[in-house]
DNA sequence: GTGAAAGCGCTAACAC
DNA sequence: GTGTTAGCGCTTTCAC
């Protein structure tokens, strides 16, 4: 606790309260002279600003918030740096929430924002957020929000995504020019967002390589590995099993190669595998892993700035921003 | 911004602020009628404490700051899930900063703490930082500081470690075991307590395997990935080059196999290799990685458990505690 | 069991 | 260019 204030620097230099305060945010009212003593002493004394009286005074915090599902996927990790990289630059300090994929635990953390605890925030929601109510109450309450990644389509703010659609068609029809017939595509959550794009995507490949619907398969992943290993297993082992896989998200990779071995079958040889993963280690794995991946530092980064000029320009729309950044499909050697 | 105040409450309910505060705060001086119709009325119009307020005026923020050298490591990821799991039941806040391995980052984001901001600090320093008079500071201004994996020796306060010298230890036995007799260390910052503790046991590892001084090799790293692999590419290059290696931080990991691959060495067959890594992904490499995996959620939690603690409890001596949390050499093929 | 009053540290209006 | 005053919204004496 800085026992320095403000009261005390005035105290000091013979000045009022007012004055010092003037000085240190550089006013344009005050003198040069005056400036440079009261710098001076703030340096000596080791004064620091309480952040919280100046909150409570100017109706600012000076703070956003970066609510995610998660951190332990490295979509998520490259985007934080995204956005502490501009936060720092703008002075903002950064507070992070985990909903751990809970829609009571997203809406607890965004009823409290209605404090005046941020002035900003990024969020990609939860698999369990099928409305946005929520955020909608917290946009209400003049609170700006830019969602990134994951967002809700009914709720009308500035929303940083990649090209989810155009990826899984891509990799759907890469892997269907290598020749597969029969490709399953492991899903999460069908309500988020990026879920149904990437679906969408993939359906539409299937459609435009003339693979008939009754040749497609959609699984449907939870947030446990065992569970996940065991439906991989299961449709590997069919007689009609698939020739071809996309993992819609990076945590599926590991289980389609560890029953691939379990069952002895050959990536690319008897399957040929794409993800959307952002993981350095893909061009690694055994055998390296076609992947598409995100801009995630990007993608973090841009929401951010777009974030900022929100909660700084007072005529600037932040409602009607929507910025799509490319994703890549890297070929390597898993399909 | 939340528009109702306590003083809207008190109003309507013909009650003073301050009775409308202490029932608010659940305090045992206030009715059991009276609290729960101030409670019916603050759900009713949606009352939500101005945190700042409360933050002025009892000198205490109800937040944390969880300082960094990076996300994108594993390791870090799954200590801010540790982290975040006990911030959340105790109800308080977390704020990220990054140094980006930056000294005077760190030094600045310590300093800025002084006024308040935050009731309590968790700190894995940057390879940087090399005394720690910048934290010495900042506990010195009575904020309660926890150190969580890389610490700084010459601080006084709570520390949370791993085992780096016995698992550094055990990974040049492993690799002497398996009859290497040249053994590579990849080292970053020598000055990092973790860096430090992990060359100490592969030294001792070496002696006690018999292995002369002169068949050690110590590659100091940086934080390029390029000047990386070209670094372990002149090591494998050599004619006496070595026949393990390991490698004491994840990101080391890929431009060791891409060297081999490039190289056409084999691992495990010309050449063994341990990696200290987190890494989900590392049963699917090509090979099989042997890691050393650290309980990183565990000490983030760990870390999180100890701090609060010093900073509830008056009577709690923080500045002695030091727990180690074991790392497990997790053998895989690569060695 | 409740109220009045003071004040946390800072800043904005309004003076001069 | 600087000072005075009045709060921001909350909590905490100290009364009764």
């Amino acid at each position: 606790m800085s026992v320095v204030t403000i009261k005390d620097l005035a105290k000091r230099l013979g000045l009022s309260a007012a004055t010092v305060s003037r000085a240190l945010r550089d006013s344009y009212e005050i003198s040069t002279e005056t400036k440079q003593m009261v710098a001076k002493l703030a340096e000596e004394l080791g004064y620091i600003p309480n952040p919280y009286a100046s909150s409570l005074r100017r109706r600012k915090s000076k703070t956003i918030a970066v609510v995610l599902p998660e951190v332990a996927d490295s979509f998520f990790s490259l985007a934080i740096n995204g956005i502490e990289s501009v936060a720092k630059d703008k002075g903002y300090h950064v507070l992070i929430y985990l909903t751990h994929e809970s829609f009571e635990r997203e809406k607890a953390i965004l009823h409290q924002f209605k404090s005046g605890r941020v002035d900003g925030i990024l969020i990609s929601v939860s698999e369990e957020t099928s409305s946005g109510g929520h955020i909608k109450e917290v946009i209400a309450a003049g609170i700006p929000v830019v969602f990134f990644d994951r967002i809700c389509e009914d709720v009308e703010t500035a929303k940083i995504i990649t090209d989810d659609f155009e990826s899984s068609y891509k990799a759907t029809r890469h892997l269907t020019a290598q020749g597969c017939k029969r490709i399953a595509y492991l899903s999460i959550s069908p309500a988020l967002s990026i879920s149904i794009k990437r679906t969408e995507g993939y359906q539409q490949g299937l459609a435009d390589s003339n693979i008939p619907a009754t040749e497609s398969e959609i699984i449907l992943c939870e947030n446990d590995f065992e569970a996940n290993y065991q439906m991989i297993k299961d449709l590997l082992k069919k007689k009609n099993r698939p020739d071809g896989i996309i993992a819609s998200v990076e945590k599926l990779t590991p289980p389609v190669y560890l029953v691939c071995r379990d069952l002895n079958l050959s990536i690319p040889g008897d399957i040929k595998l794409i993800s959307f993963t952002n993981l350095q280690s893909a061009l690694i794995l055994d055998p390296p892993l076609t992947t598409i991946t995100q801009p995630a530092f990007d993608m973090g980064k841009s929401a951010a700035v777009i974030l900022f000029k929100g909660i700084e320009k007072k005529n600037f729309d932040l409602l009607k921003q929507r910025v799509t950044i490319s994703s890549e499909l890297i070929k390597r050697v898993s399909a």
